[in-house]
DNA sequence: TCTAGTTGTCTATATAAATAGACATTCCAT
DNA sequence: ATGGAATGTCTATTTATATAGACAACTAGA
């Protein structure tokens, strides 16, 4: 048995997930399209309508592009690797995977540090911090939705200078930061929230990917900490020691 | 808004899953309970019923136990914190996170490594290899489903070592192996199968972690490569650089 | 041109999820 | 003891999900 009943997820769901994550692991490049209807859905053992919900969820999201008498043919199909390691840095994770990369700047304030913020930074609660939310894209699909905080006194400038570059790394250069390090990656999973599906792009009950990363200067003071949210279908992750 | 309706997620389990990791998160630290099932019922904009449909799929899960007349209380908080670096091992990473921790073998069978069991371990395809099946659990609820294979010439014994010390560590010691690192970790997440639930104790649509790790000896060959696969709900991962 | 194989659309029915309301039961502070 | 606040149980209704079957529309190869 393949998918479960009466638990909360529909069937049509539960399927376009299974599908997705097959068209990722490339499961279907022989042909670049998925089995006939009535394939899948002998394979799961439901009716071809709720395949067919399946699929239609997936055209939604691009994934799959339906033709009547043809088939139904893959449109999309990557899974994006970024390796986590001391040297982490975004755009040259992505490195040449995607031909199109692109930072995106949604929001910036100053705000007092919350307490969880001054114990990550290392500073007292209640410091100023500037706060930078920022999307980005690689081939025009959203692979993360960070929110990230820098110490005022230090980084004030980081909105104007990230917005000029679109690159953390040049933004901090800018500032008189030659170098940084990433010192902890916390990495987690949950469920996409409104707010991740909106600017993810996501399906509702896709999963998102939660890291929480610090970076520190080369005299390891905390410059950068940071909350992504990454689509668990288009995104793994490399640790490499 | 803030639950999604007709989406193909019911939204008692969307309910469920938002108080879940509210629990986890810590927000209801305070009184220890959860609160009411009219005030939750007015927080997510939906029927009392519907929060009494979340809330008995987390006793479902042990999470939480009504209690008629008083309120529903948690009954357990946690979210393992699982270090990932050179040195990683699993008993030690656990650490005093869990009072009591074990490694079940599960079962264990020698076959012709696949082609990608080969290129992991840099070996021939085709060559023996030891798979062995593990369950480890801390404080009675499991933890980790792992699925690991050794090369046969090398460790061909591990089975028999692992059962009786039930640490992968001290099975290599035993064979010869005084030491080894962790060369690569590749983390993903995906939505619980069958099998996961099954074994896991996961309720369905849950969400599991899923790691590709290798081990190698000092010399850099490789000892050990397995896929293992986390409850998202209990588990989190620190890569410390 | 014909035909097998595929997706598109329609109707109908059964089951699960969600809402609504009423009232019982239990705990606990007053 | 009493009343407020909480969970437990029941009935009824509406909406979403899933199944079933039939047939139309389109594609590609024989």
């Amino acid at each position: 048995m393949i998918v479960q009943r009466q638990n909360g997820v529909a069937l049509w769901r539960q399927i376009a997930d299974r599908i997705r994550s097959s068209i990722a692991s490339g499961d279907y490049d022989a042909d670049g399209r998925v089995p006939p209807e009535l394939a899948l859905a002998a394979q799961f053992g439901v009716n071809r309508h709720t395949v067919r919900s399946a699929l239609a969820a997936l055209a939604e999201e691009g994934i799959v592009r339906a033709e009547q008498g043809r088939g139904t043919m893959i449109e999309r199909k990557q899974r994006i690797n970024f390796p986590i390691s001391r040297r982490t840095r975004f755009t040259e994770g992505i490195g040449d995977q995607a031909r199109e990369k692109e930072g995106l700047l949604l929001a910036t304030v100053e705000e007092e540090a919350s307490t969880e913020i001054a114990r990550r930074l290392a500073i007292d609660a209640g410091t100023m911090v500037v706060r930078l939310e920022t999307l980005r894209t690689a081939d025009r699909r959203p692979v993360s939705r960070a929110t990230s905080w820098f110490p005022s006194d230090r980084f004030g400038g980081i909105a104007k200078a990230y917005r000029e570059t679109g690159s953390i790394t040049e933004a901090f250069r800018d500032l008189g930061l030659k170098d940084y390090v990433r010192a902890v990656t916390e990495v987690t999973a949950l469920h996409a929230e409104v707010e991740d599906r909106a600017d993810l792009k996501l399906s509702p009950g896709a999963i998102v990917l939660v890291t929480r990363a610090l970076n520190c200067d080369l005299e390891g003071r905390p410059v950068q900490f940071s909350v992504s949210r990454f689509p668990a279908d288009m995104v793994q992750f490399t640790i490499e020691n």
